[in-house]
DNA sequence: AGGTTAAGCGCG
DNA sequence: AAAGCGCGCTTAACCT
């Protein structure tokens, strides 16, 4: 029966995938620039089967004591929080959570969740932990919660007793942007910005006698806005090799690179992301805690510097708006049904989705050319050196320790000359015993 | 028992 | 009215 169910499951893929062709193969003929992306997509397919079979390396012992310690101390924040608020409730419930907040210590509501439920999010107990001690000990919980129940409880028992490694899948059509999605696990949003959660990475370890490696592409996103702006006061920084924050903060604040502050540079690298994002002076003005006015000035600032950059945005809504479509460097193409319509709110997040997947998506087509040329010099020079994960701009080698000069050489050098942009694309390459030490 | 949705949060 | 792009996973709550 087993086999029947097999067979007929078969022959109903191959034939649906047959019809599917039939609809799809004219009309790529139609379309000269999608015939590359569609052969990046194939070639890409080999490197990610042979990345998904080799799967990486996990230390179950290293994540088990983690899991004791996260442990113990949620225990003791769950103690101190039913003192605080004088009765025991499940912190991990955000309901139960309201009505001890709101309700019973009176505490102000910040915001409304999308469906009008009071929201206890990590920016609405930021902002309440500046008056009150209960929310600073939620915060704490939430993270170590998140930790212990998402990475350390997790990873180890997802490894394959046959190898003790953990093989992710990657969804090659699902991310709109030409991403990569990873799943069962997701091995592209293992904790990196806190110390606590980095040490998840000291568990993604090399075997024996090996070594891991990570190469990454520098600042890409901000590289490719540079291309495709043709802002010459970017393209300036990127080409003499700037510190493209310092550089931008030295533009907005009129001052001199070496007179930036720290303070100054935070801010200029929160401008950079932002406009990668097609954020307002709203937007802006609540992650550097600013009032909106201050925050558009320094957009307005920003933009007088960088015309390059306005224009590039302009243009790329207008496009959006009379194609339909906007495009990658390679002509990949992100379809937006909603840029034209009459429902405000809806037309805005589809012009700020058409500023973001020009970027987004051609650091996508470019780490793919990257895996490809990658996987194709392992085979047929290095074949002890494995590519292990993938995140975005980053690839993740095991390599044997005799390896590590020429991977440190080779894999940037091949990362860097993919493509020829308008500004150079760098790449930067770490190594350690564990993913962490890598970085 | 199993599926879905909401809220929340991890990453680039 | 909403206000920052792209994802996947966990828990609670609710449903069949």
């Amino acid at each position: 029966m087993a086999v029947e169910r097999a067979s007929q499951y078969s022959c109903e893929d191959s034939d649906l995938t047959l019809d599917v062709h039939r609809v799809l193969w004219p009309q790529l003929q139609a379309a000269p620039r999608l015939q590359g992306i569609y052969e990046l997509e194939i070639a890409s397919s080999e490197a990610l089967y042979r990345v998904e079979r080799n799967g990486v390396l996990i230390d179950a012992p290293t994540l088990q004591q983690q899991s004791h310690e996260l442990g113990q101390r949620i225990l003791q924040l769950e103690t101190e929080a039913y003192e605080i608020a004088g009765q025991p409730f499940n912190l991990g419930s955000p309901k139960q959570l309201g009505e001890i907040f709101f309700d019973k210590l009176g505490l102000p509501v910040i915001k409304k969740t999308a469906t009008g439920a009071r929201s206890t999010d990590e920016e609405v107990l930021e902002k309440l932990a500046e008056d009150y001690p209960l929310p600073a000990k939620l915060l704490e919980h939430r993270s170590l919660s998140k930790l212990k129940s998402t990475y350390t409880d997790k990873l180890a028992g997802m490894a394959l007793p046959r190898d003790g490694r953990v093989h992710t899948h990657y969804a090659q059509a699902v991310a709109v942007t030409g991403r990569l999605s990873s799943n069962d696990p997701n091995l592209q949003n293992i904790p990196i910005r806190t110390v606590e959660g980095r040490r998840v990475r000291e568990a993604f370890v090399a075997p024996p006698g090996h070594l891991i490696a990570s190469a990454d592409y520098s600042q890409i996103e901000l590289r490719i806005m540079a291309h495709l702006s043709g802002d010459e006061a970017l393209l300036r920084a990127f080409r003499d090799g700037q510190d493209v924050h310092r550089a931008t903060a030295a533009e907005v604040f009129g001052i001199a690179p070496e007179q930036v502050s720290a303070e100054q540079r935070r801010y200029a690298k929160t401008i950079n992301f932002g406009l990668i994002y097609g954020m307002s002076s709203f937007g802006l003005a609540k992650s550097l805690g600013i009032e909106t006015k201050a925050a558009a000035a320094y957009i307005e600032r920003y933009f007088q510097r960088y015309p390059g950059v306005k224009r590039y945005m302009d243009d790329t809504r207008a496009a959006a708006k009379t194609q339909g479509y906007v495009e990658t460097v390679f002509g990949r193409r992100l379809y937006l049904p909603e840029i034209n319509s009459p429902n405000g709110p809806r037309r805005a997040g589809a012009e700020r989705a058409a500023i973001n997947a020009p970027m987004q998506g051609t650091a996508a087509d470019l780490i793919k050319m990257s895996m490809v040329q990658v996987q194709q010099a392992l085979d047929a020079q290095r074949p002890g050196v494995r590519m292990v994960m993938q995140v975005h701009d980053e690839l993740v080698f095991e390599l044997p320790e005799s390896e590590a000069d020429w991977l440190r050489e080779a894999v940037p050098a091949l990362m860097a000359g993919v493509a020829t942009l308008q500004v150079p694309l760098v790449a930067e390459v770490g190594m350690g015993r564990n993913w962490d030490q890598a970085h």
